[in-house]
DNA sequence: CATACATGAATTTTT
DNA sequence: TTCATGTATG
């Protein structure tokens, strides 16, 4: 975090005092956006709000959990617990585990993740492979996020595509409905729906925020939009618009998965009472840094003025570094970082009596487009053998694979665990299809008891053929089974044996040669499997506890290690507190911020990214230029901005045209350094992709 | 002709 | 990394 003063500016005084009336603060980067919100929460208990009457939403989970953290320390760990901090899809989950029978919901809806979509959407189009599906998935969230139901989406349709869309679009309507699921974009549109039909549900939400601050607003879509104008909307005029809107029309950056700025402009008609605060005082970069910043920005039409600025003084001249090729810009990241360590260790050792800085990995971070790109700047990294961490890459509790096992454990721990029990029912298939699934989950839904208890049910057997019973039937008696099993088998050796004894039972191994065609695809699934089962093996045993306590752990059972399995999963991927330099893209660096950050691969087209078959809008060009202002407002003091004079193509090497956005920040103070080692090696990889490119000898 | 391996290309992501 | 396409081999 940038260091800001103990007091609050001007501006951000003015934002946080705003009690009454609808509020947009314009928080540039860096300006202290979270510090405004908190104080103002604070500010808001302190006008005698209570703190279930105040709802902050973010976009993330992390930035949520970051959220209440910065409270808590403010107004203290009580009022702290009671604020309703969350996200807007865990808001919708809160308003529909509480009202959403009204819009015909059972009291335990199961909540869908995109791999179970991805499923629902394979199995309702009828595709074979996951590409079309994954199609379909994508246009189908982005029509919810306009706020499209299927019949709105099959009337708009431009192409064939899409009208094939819509109609899978319809089929998921209705299995959606049928087993009584939702998916993350329906934990929007329920609620919306909620509050636009049901009067009384309207006045409980709306008189139980008194006050509702968002963050990132600039990133809302229209279904978002309408939610919170629902939410802020109040029957006693003078009660009506109280919300915070905090955002930044310059970092909009996700307008591709349906964010609209609009929701911006339509704010200041919709409330004319709306009292708009610039925030421009930037308490993390340097003054050179702000500048390309700010003139990179400039080219894009305004919305609103703003310009930031900072007083922690010039600085050092943002750096231009020409590359001669992806290998060799991964290179001279790897020499930037080196330079800059060695020059901090060397100041450190001068002065050490005054605890000057010592230059960490973790102040590091490598900015790109798309994600392929990493993958260069790994192997040069680890050459270097400098620690990195790749962020956004699957984990390996993501792995479908072990999501499939972890479903199948889940239901053992807890039957009622819907989504775990369609998972583990239809995976390996079991002859328990869709239609099926459909009358267990509408039965289930009538009765308001889970899909697991609703299968034992004597009455079940009107619904269905007596064969698709006795499927689940059997399904029902195996799961029993094991469950007896697991709550009785204890320590490692005997939990290696029953889970390997019950993939053989359910043939995992078997379904991962069948769905999977590459057979070394499915071998590399299995070997995860495999490692999967030691881990949980390993935690079945008793002995002495790996976590460095020196503890002698008991043997346990495999019901009670998968009991504690979500907690061990969440503290094994939160273990990554380490000295490491940072690769992500920078979609994902937004809201982040380091000492010293390279921007690489900044050429035409990829920053601003232009498909072949896609023209450039004046749109899309501002979203890009977003993008490389986010890019550049990452840093705090010094910033490497690297462009490719050659790109290798196959086994051509073709011409890199450096991006229109480095002439945009109009660097007076060019530094295009290059050290007689690096042109050694520069010749050498002339010379090498002449080899390369020499034809083999003929056979 | 079919299968296996190699090679090259690749938006951006959260819930 | 993953995915698709092309080439070589049986």
């Amino acid at each position: 975090m940038a260091t800001s003063p103990p007091t609050l500016n001007p501006a951000q005084l003015q934002a946080v005092h705003h009690l009454h009336g609808p509020c947009l603060v314009l928080a540039g980067a860096g300006s202290g956006k979270t510090r405004v919100i908190t104080h103002k929460i604070a500010r808001l208990l302190e006008a005698g709000l209570a703190p279930k009457e105040i709802a902050a939403i973010t976009f993330t989970n992390k930035a949520a959990q970051e959220m209440r953290e910065r409270a808590r320390e403010l107004v203290g760990a009580r009022a702290a617990k009671d604020l309703v901090i969350s996200t807007f899809h865990s808001l919708g989950v809160r308003i529909l585990r509480e009202d959403g029978t009204r819009v015909g919901l059972k009291e335990q809806f199961s909540i869908l993740d995109s791999d179970d979509v991805l499923g629902v959407l394979r199995d309702a189009g009828g595709a074979t492979d996951n590409k079309l599906a994954r199609q379909w998935q994508w246009t189908i969230s982005l029509w919810k996020n306009l706020g499209l139901n299927s019949a709105a989406a099959a009337a708009a349709a431009k192409d064939d595509d899409e009208r094939v869309a819509a109609r899978v679009m319809a089929l998921y309507e209705e299995r959606l409905a049928a087993y009584q699921a939702v998916d993350f974009d329906d934990l929007i549109g329920l609620p919306l729906k909620l509050l636009t039909t049901d009067d009384a549900a309207r006045l409980k939400w709306q008189t139980g925020f008194r006050h509702v601050l968002v963050d990132e607003y600039q990133d809302t879509n229209a279904v978002q939009y309408e939610l919170l104008k629902a939410l802020v909307s109040h029957p006693d005029e003078r009660r009506a618009g109280r919300f915070t809107a905090v955002g930044d029309d310059d970092q909009s950056i996700y307008g591709w998965r349906g964010a609209t700025i609009e929701n911006l402009k339509r704010l200041p008609q919709e409330w004319p009472d709306l009292t708009v605060i610039p925030l421009e005082q930037n308490y993390r970069s340097t003054s050179a840094i702000l500048r390309a910043a700010n003139n990179v920005i400039a080219s894009n039409p305004k919305l609103f003025e703003k310009k930031l600025w900072s007083d922690l003084g010039e600085g050092e001249p943002v750096r231009l570094v020409e590359c001669d090729g992806e290998d060799h810009e991964a290179e001279r990241a790897v020499a930037f970082i080196q330079a800059i360590r060695a020059r901090g260790v060397e100041s450190a050792g001068a002065q050490a009596a005054q605890g000057a800085e010592v230059v960490k990995f973790s102040d590091f971070a490598i900015l790109y487009r798309a994600n392929h790109q990493a993958r260069i700047f790994e192997q040069k990294l680890r050459a270097a053998q400098i620690p990195y961490k790749v962020s956004g890459g699957q984990s390996f509790f993501d792995k479908a694979e072990i999501k499939d096992l972890c479903a199948w454990l889940r239901l053992l721990v807890n039957n009622d665990d819907d989504p775990a029990f369609l998972r583990a029912v239809t995976t390996p298939k079991r002859g328990i299809g869709h239609t099926t699934l459909g009358k267990l989950g509408e039965f289930s839904g009538k009765w308001k008891v889970s899909l697991f208890e609703a299968l034992f049910t004597e009455s079940l057997a009107a619904q269905m053929s007596a064969k698709a019973l006795g499927s689940l039937h059997e399904f029902g008696r195996y799961v029993n089974e094991l469950q007896h099993r697991a709550t009785h088998t204890r320590g490692g050796e005997a939990a290696r044996a029953l889970m390997l004894e019950w993939l053989k039972d359910i043939g995992y191994e078997q379904h991962l040669y069948d769905t999977e065609d590459n057979e070394k695809a499915a071998q590399s699934r299995w070997t995860n499997v495999l490692d999967f089962i030691e881990w949980v093996a390993k935690r079945c045993g008793g002995g002495l506890a790996n976590d460095g306590s020196n503890q002698i752990r008991e043997e346990q059972t495999v019901l009670e290690v998968a009991q504690t399995i979500s907690v061990i999963i969440s503290l094994a991927e939160r273990n990554e507190e380490q000295d490491q330099v940072t690769l992500t893209t920078l979609h994902a660096s937004k809201g982040l911020e380091w000492p010293h950050v390279v921007l690489a691969g900044v050429n035409e087209g990829l920053l601003p990214f232009k498909a072949d078959d896609e023209e450039m809008t004046a749109h899309r060009l501002e979203e890009e230029r977003r993008l490389m202002y986010v890019g550049i407002t990452r840093a705090r003091r010094t910033l490497a901005v690297s462009t490719l004079r050659r790109r290798k193509k196959g086994r051509e090497t073709i011409q890199g045209v450096p991006s229109r956005f480095i002439g945009e920040m109009k660097l007076h103070e060019v530094q295009v350094r290059e050290d007689p080692r690096e042109r050694l090696k520069k010749l050498r990889a002339a010379l090498q992709a002449k080899v390369d490119t020499t034809p083999p000898p003929e056979r």
